[in-house]
DNA sequence: ATTAATTTTTAAGCTTACTTAAATTTTTTA
DNA sequence: TAAAAAATTTAAGTAAGCTTAAAAATTAAT
């Protein structure tokens, strides 16, 4: 398959989480910046290479097919994301940088080895879920957004949802990584704010951040 | 630029080597396995954006430009080589087969890096040069092809010129291997086989194999 | 419930990287 | 050295993956 298919099946799946409307067409050129029309010609293509589902100004649902096309290109951007990581220490920016190219060029066979080489791990240093060979996520995701934490209480860093250069810098600064502990010391509800504590820091967060931080609680 | 130009140039600066005809768009249309009017097509168009020298009928001739590119997908292609064959020891051809690929979607920050990982190699598993970053090949090669060797002599494997599965099958199962050492025990001149000794084995090798395999003098 | 704004689709056209077929030039060979 | 063979070039055409502009349909707003 053509990186241009690959990446048209990538973003209607990511696209498939809240509003129905996220897939159509439009907002699927959006994403990848290409022309509306561009986008409407490609879903015409795939639907009739049955990896998608195209109905005139509806939106577009990924088949069995180019659910599985998309999974596999997923996992293998998030298996070059934990190699890269720790094999050379690159930052959040920089792995997702590199690997929207290499998931493009990178054989089955090439994926299980680096699979294997990392333990067949469950999730990417951004704490997005690994999808295995088969294009199943198995691992059920019970973490809230800090948005939606409690004061007083300890949790674990679970996921950084974003793809934003700055926003990574940040964290990579202030200790925010996957797996580290933090303690929410307070939550202004009035101006959505959220205060933690990290490595002996205090840091005030925005709703813009806490939105797409993601934590576990430590129980 | 297009993986279509870095195969292109690529092709030219491989060919480059014995007879001057070798880098004429047949021949490196065969090479690429597109047909000879693609090739002319293509060597046009470059010419126009100065990577190559193009005169109707003649040999294609890589500009300073063309050879740099090609030097850096080559280093690329090799630091891929070096890199698969020591982190997930894949075979020869594996790493050939894979590197041809990921060549062309590494940035050069991220060839710095394997680069550095790996110690700044001068040589891939093949025993093939790696350029450095500003497309230089410093090392000096003095190796020998093993028709040319003396019998009784103690030789060092330093090359393993081929991308032929069945011939690194052979390699791998008979310990011919990068920077492993043979014994010259016979040259029959006659019919052009040479006979090496290594790990105790006695090994016949047909004139296929003794001119692809090159090694260095252990004086 | 119309009107206005937005989105989607259609249509026409472009570039890249190919193809095959025919014409031309070069090279080989007898 | 002239004819035959081979290679190269030109010409015409194709498919993928885009573009812009205009038409059609949907969605939002008053």
């Amino acid at each position: 398959m053509s990186v241009a298919i690959e990446n048209f099946v990538k973003a209607i799946y990511k696209n498939n989480n809240n509003d129905v409307n996220d897939t159509k067409p439009g907002n699927i050129a959006k994403k990848l910046g290409i022309s509306n029309a561009a986008a409407t010609d490609m879903a015409k293509k795939l639907a009739a290479k049955d990896i998608l589902n195209y109905e005139k100004y509806q939106a577009l649902q990924l088949t069995n097919k180019g659910e599985k096309m998309a999974l596999n290109v997923i996992r293998k951007h998030r298996l070059w994301e934990a190699f890269l990581h720790k094999t050379f220490d690159m930052t959040l920016h920089e792995i997702h940088r590199e690997a929207e190219f290499l998931e493009h060029e990178t054989s089955n066979f090439l994926a299980n080895k680096i699979s294997d080489y990392l333990g067949n791990p469950k999730f990417d240093p951004h704490g997005d879920p690994i999808p295995n060979e088969n294009g199943e996520i198995t691992t059920i995701d019970t973490s809230i957004s800090l948005s939606n934490t409690q004061e007083g209480k300890q949790y674990i860093i679970s996921r950084l949802m974003s793809d934003d250069k700055e926003f990574f810098d940040f964290c990579a600064l202030n200790g925010l990584k996957y797996g580290n502990s933090i303690l929410v010391t307070k939550q202004f509800s009035k101006n959505k704010m959220t205060q933690i504590s990290i490595n002996n820091n205090t840091i005030l967060l925005n709703e813009d951040f806490t939105n797409i931080i993601y934590v576990n609680d430590t129980n």
